[in-house]
DNA sequence: ATTATCTATAGATCTATAGATAATGC
DNA sequence: ATTATCTATAGATCTATAGATAATGC
C-alpha cells in the first residue's frame, strides 16, 4: 500500500471535526467533543494542531472550500449542456456534502477567527461555491435564452440557500432531498423562462 | 404615563439579547456581551431572568415568533389579493426584523435547551413563520390558478431561506434587499405561472 | 525514530449564587 | 417598598502547555 492508502490520524480528526463544525458552528462545538466523538483525549489534538481549537477550524473549512470547488467542477463538467440538468447535478453534490450554513458562517463562526484568514476563507468560499453556480446560471440564461434577471449573484446563493434549506427540511418530512430540490429547480427554471 | 410607555429594564435586556442571539446564535453569545452591550454587570442579568442564560434565550425566542406570527398576519391583510404582492409584502416584515437562521437554530441553538421546551418553541415557530407563508401559497395558487407544485411547506420554506440569504448578502452588495426580494420574488412567481 | 496518544494541570472564560447598595415609583 | 444594579466569588467548562508513555513504520 503506496502513501494515504489509510487515511492519517490527522485525516481522521478533520473529517470528526467537520462533520461537528459543519452541524452546530465553530463556538457550540468543543474540542472536547471533537476528541470524545473520536475517543482520544482533548489534549491530543494539540498534537495534529499545535495552534488550537481555530487552526483546526480554518483547515477544516478551507479544506471544506477547496472539495466544493472540484467536486462542483467535476459535477458541471460531467452534466449534460442544459441549466435545468446541471442545478440538479450540483444539488446533488451539495446533498452529498455536510452543510454549509453561510449565514452562520458570515455572522457567527467567522467573527471568532482572525481577520487575516477569515477574508481568506470568505474568497475561498465565494470562488469555491458561489462563483462556480454563477457562471452556470450565467451561461445558461445566455445559451438557452433566458430572462436575464441582470444579478446572477443573487440567483446562485438564493440557490444555494434553498438546498440548505431542504438539507434541514430532510429531518422533518419523509421526502428525499433530491426530489425536493428538482421541483424547486423545476419551478426556478420556469421562472427564468418566458415572460 | 400610563404602564408601559416606557420600556421596562427587562424589556431592554430582551431587545438588546435578541439583537445579538438572531446575529450569532445561543452558544457564541454570552451573558457578558449582553451586559456589556447594556453597560450593566453580568450578574445583573439574573434579576430579570433568575434561570439564567437558557431563560433569556426562549424568552427572546419565544417573542420573537409572537411578533412574526402578528406581523405576518397584519403584514398579509394589509396587502392586495393576489400572491405576488403578498410574497413582497412578507419580505419586507421579514427584512424589517432581525435574521431568523432556521438552519442554525434547527442544528445549533436548538439542540442547547431543554427538550420540552426545545419543542414547544419549534412548534412555534412553525406556526408563527412557516404555516403563514405557507398558507399565502396556497390560496394564492389556488385563487390565480397556477401550478400546484403539492408541496407549498418546501415553497415556503425555500422563500425564507431566499430572504435569509438576502440579508446575509446586504452585507457584501449595494443593491438594497426589497429589491433583491422583488426580483427573486417575481422569478419564483414566473416559475409558478404557465408551463 | 517518528508519530500518536496519555496524564496532569495552568489559566482564561463563562454561568450562576449570595448578599449589599442604589435608584425608582407610589 | 420595590426594582435594578453592584461587588465578590464559587464552580464548571474550555483552551492550551509540558512532559511522559505507547504505538507504528521503516
Amino acid at each position: 500500500m503506496s502513501r494515504q492508502v489509510k487515511e492519517s490520524a490527522r485525516d481522521r480528526v478533520i473529517a470528526v471535526a467537520e462533520q461537528l463544525f459543519s452541524d452546530r458552528g465553530y463556538k457550540a462545538v468543543t474540542l472536547r467533543d471533537i476528541a470524545d466523538e473520536l475517543g482520544i483525549r482533548q489534549a491530543s489534538l494539540y498534537h495534529h494542531f499545535p495552534n488550537g481549537k481555530e487552526e483546526l477550524f480554518i483547515e477544516v473549512t478551507e479544506r471544506a472550500m477547496l472539495r466544493h470547488a472540484e467536486g462542483m467542477r467535476a459535477t458541471i463538467a460531467d452534466a449534460p449542456e442544459d441549466l435545468e440538468s446541471q442545478l440538479q447535478a450540483i444539488a446533488r453534490w451539495m446533498l452529498s456534502q455536510p452543510p454549509v450554513d453561510m449565514a452562520r458562517m458570515v455572522r457567527s463562526d467567522m467573527v471568532e477567527i482572525d481577520e487575516v484568514q477569515r477574508h481568506r476563507l470568505m474568497q475561498t468560499a465565494l470562488r469555491s461555491l458561489l462563483l462556480p453556480i454563477e457562471a452556470v446560471f450565467d451561461r445558461g440564461i445566455d445559451r438557452e435564452g433566458l430572462r436575464d434577471v441582470g444579478h446572477s449573484r443573487l440567483l446562485a446563493s438564493s440557490f444555494l440557500s434553498i438546498i440548505e434549506a431542504i438539507q434541514v427540511s430532510v429531518r422533518f418530512s419523509s421526502r428525499q432531498p433530491e426530489d425536493m430540490a428538482d421541483e424547486m429547480i423545476s419551478v426556478v427554471m420556469n421562472g427564468l423562462r418566458a415572460r
